[in-house]
DNA sequence: CTGTGACTTTTAGTCCGTG
DNA sequence: TCACGGACTAAAAGTCACA
């Protein structure tokens, strides 16, 4: 899942939501519904993150199965 | 530059945006707009056109450097 | 520090055409 | 077969107050 990636190597750099959204130029709020799989992120966002992160865009990438949503209004959108 | 990775892949495997739009569950007119670079596109759409060509989602990344957008309404975003 | 619901603005994405 | 345009709808971007 991109979000838990998303999560786990902002932990692992010792940042808050609030420090990677200002780093990446986005919400703190934001950052949060990534991280938990709500938003459907486009790759100009996920750049911006991925970048913040000092990442290649395809390192977040290499575990996540990326399973398409199931219902109408998903809570999670399984990234 | 991503779009033109797609657009290799795809005419390499002898098909047109038709054939790959219906493949991937999307509009005929999007494919040639993303080949274009003309869109920004969201991971779930960018699965499904890897999904398509049957690639994994990191293939057509490798070479994409992805700049950021300059203007405030550019005809191409870059990718 | 983070989750969440509500919200407005912007853009992704579709569908109809044309040369 | 594709680029491109106009008009449209769905969904993402982006922000906020509050728990």
């Amino acid at each position: 899942m991109l979000g838990k990636n998303i999560r786990h190597e902002r932990l692992r750099q010792g940042f808050s939501q609030d420090d990677l959204a200002e780093k990446a130029g986005l919400h703190r709020t934001y950052i949060g519904m990534v991280e938990r799989g709500e938003r459907n992120i486009t790759l100009l966002n996920y750049a911006k993150i991925v970048d913040a992160l000092n990442l290649a865009m395809h390192d977040l990438m290499k575990e996540s199965v990326y399973p398409l949503p199931q219902s109408k209004h998903p809570k999670r959108i399984g990234l």
